[in-house]
RNA sequence: GGCGCUGUGGCCGAGUGGCUAGGCAGAGCUCUGCAAAAGCUCGUACAGCGGUUCGAAUCCGCUCGGCGCCUCCA
């Protein structure tokens, strides 16, 4: 099926087909590893991958995605400085090395990032490459080499700047938004870092080394630049390197737009001459409560502090596809219920499917594919996620499934197994057997009793013990003949 | 200040000028000793004002509110 994606670049959706004709490839930009991911990274990252799974499941592409991983910037090597407050105990003890502390730093929060995205089902082997930037060094400074040497870039002190006025004579600098130079030159922008620059707007390629930072030896014409790689200068390398260029998508989230993927542009079409790609997809944010997520708000989550707090990891996942990506959300925990009731809803369902009777009323199976065109037809215009679960549910509702022909039965699996192949947070397969529940013998025993009570109609007894069941933990529920217990 | 986004029923959230998305919550009914669970039924909302139009949540203008980027935050 022909998708059609929003591009941030022309602004409006547009049909999408890949450069080549067997393989999509699409970039990502990815977490810098100095925390632990927050709701609004895992939005940002459930959206590549809910791309590439509809461009695998309803588009019949094959997918190589890569997405970055920032280890070496400010945050990390901060995080990873002698007497850092965040230096976590299992990331062992600090040497005198300097780049063996990051390093150690920085494999503890890519462990733990990992572990996230798996959590929430974005599974490891949907990447081609999850590159590490201090992987890809040499291909950074022989990119940067090449921006000199084209004469878009010049040396200070060590450092290597991006020549902002010298590249608009050549080319456009704000394809993404709308840059107003007048104000833009004059900005409050302060540089932190004590670099001198031409300009305010240039932009840094190569930060020169700064006494007790990692650094890599480094030469620019004759000038020792030993240091390390600018934030933007890793995404144009590990594309070239990982992809080649021009690829097809590269994503990222509203915020990325400016600087990080103008710069990204600039630098690409600078030093290897080529834009990386002419299709941008970009995220909107998560807000929380109807504020923007922030640690002085006390708004502010990771997905570990969700799962702590008792969260199913997969509600996250199905309630992020409950809003299109290029609107903002808006995070609550009663949002957060409800997904998860609506998925338990399908799931139900499914497990019904499965115990379809020998019910020979139709031979219709129409509607099913019916269904799955629809549901498919809303992935297909630039990921609709929320149109396609409403078909979903408007079909559940129209057909539930002690009305449905036992002919019906293998298309439903067959497309819930599909959907599933994007969705990802839903068993596809019969009702597991009930569970032995480890119910304490006590409460099975009260359990026992109640029963008794109530087929005596001593009403008063029997919901006494019902309550002290709850108190121990656990639901009694009457069946016809019989009950069961749940754990509450 | 510059650039841009946005305001939908109790909550979340789709909506391409005309055909009342969907989910959750809530209400009623059935079932039940009572509950729970399940099933059935029920919601005409589009910030305000004005305009264009036969017709506007959708287009235009203004007002009010919220937000983002311009600060190495997804």
């Amino acid at each position: 099926m022909q998708i059609h994606l929003y591009n941030s670049l022309t602004r409006q959706v547009e049909p999408f087909t890949p450069i080549d004709a067997d393989e999509v490839r699409m970039y990502s930009c990815g977490p810098t590893v100095y925390n632990y991911a927050h709701l609004g990274n895992m939005r940002a990252f459930l959206f590549p991958d809910l791309l590439q799974r509809v461009l695998k499941v309803v588009g019949g592409y094959k997918v190589r995605w890569v997405m970055n991983i920032t280890d070496i910037d400010d945050n990390t090597i901060r995080g990873s400085a002698q007497g850092s407050a965040s230096w976590h105990p299992a990331m062992g003890e600090q040497t005198d090395d300097v780049k063996q502390n990051l390093f150690r730093y920085t494999d503890y929060f890519i462990k733990a990032f990992v572990q996230d995205l798996e959590a929430v089902g974005i599974r490891r082997s949907g990447f081609y490459e999850m590159p590490c930037a201090t992987d890809y060094i040499p291909q950074m400074q022989d990119l940067v080499k090449r921006i000199v040497d084209a004469g878009f870039a010049y040396v200070r002190n060590g450092s290597v700047y991006f020549d902002v006025s010298s590249w608009r004579q050549a080319d456009t600098y704000g394809h993404l938004i709308t840059i107003d130079f007048e104000n833009f030159q004059e900005g409050v922008r302060i540089d932190s870092d004590l670099y001198e620059r031409d300009q305010a707007s240039d932009f840094v390629l190569w930060k020169g080394r700064k006494p007790g930072e990692p650094y890599w030896e480094f030469e620019v014409n004759g000038e020792q630049c030993d240091g390390r790689p600018g934030w933007h200068i890793e995404c144009s390398a590990m594309e070239a390197e990982l992809l080649g260029l021009p690829f097809d998508i590269h994503t990222g989230g509203v915020d990325l737009k400016f600087p990080h993927h103008e710069d990204e542009i600039a630098q690409s079409k600078a030093g290897y001459g080529v834009a990386p790609t002419h299709m941008w997809c970009h995220n909107e944010f998560l807000e929380v409560e109807g504020e923007k997520m922030s640690k002085s708000l006390g708004n502010f989550f990771t997905l570990r502090d969700l799962i702590d707090k008792g969260v199913d990891p997969l509600d996250v996942r199905y309630l992020m596809f409950s809003a299109h990506f290029s609107s903002r959300m808006n995070f609550t925990f009663a949002g957060l219920e409800a997904s998860g009731k609506a998925r338990m809803r399908v799931q139900e369902y499914i497990y019904d499917v499965y115990e379809i009777g020998n019910n020979n009323d139709g031979d219709d199976v129409l509607e099913v594919s019916e269904l799955r065109s629809r549901v498919f037809r809303e992935l297909a215009d630039n990921l609709n996620t929320a149109r396609a679960i409403a078909h979903v549910f408007t079909f559940i509702n129209e057909h539930p499934v002690t009305g449905i022909p036992h002919v019906w039965r293998s298309d439903l699996l067959r497309f819930f197994t599909e959907l599933n192949d994007i969705y990802d947070v839903w068993t596809i397969g019969p009702r597991p057997a009930e569970e032995e529940l480890l119910v304490p013998e006590d409460v099975l025993l009260m359990a026992e009793r109640r029963f008794e009570a109530k087929k005596g109609r001593n009403f008063a007894e029997a919901d006494r013990l019902r309550d002290e069941i709850s108190t121990a933990g656990y639901a009694v529920k009457d069946l016809k003949e019989g009950y069961v217990i749940e754990k509450l």
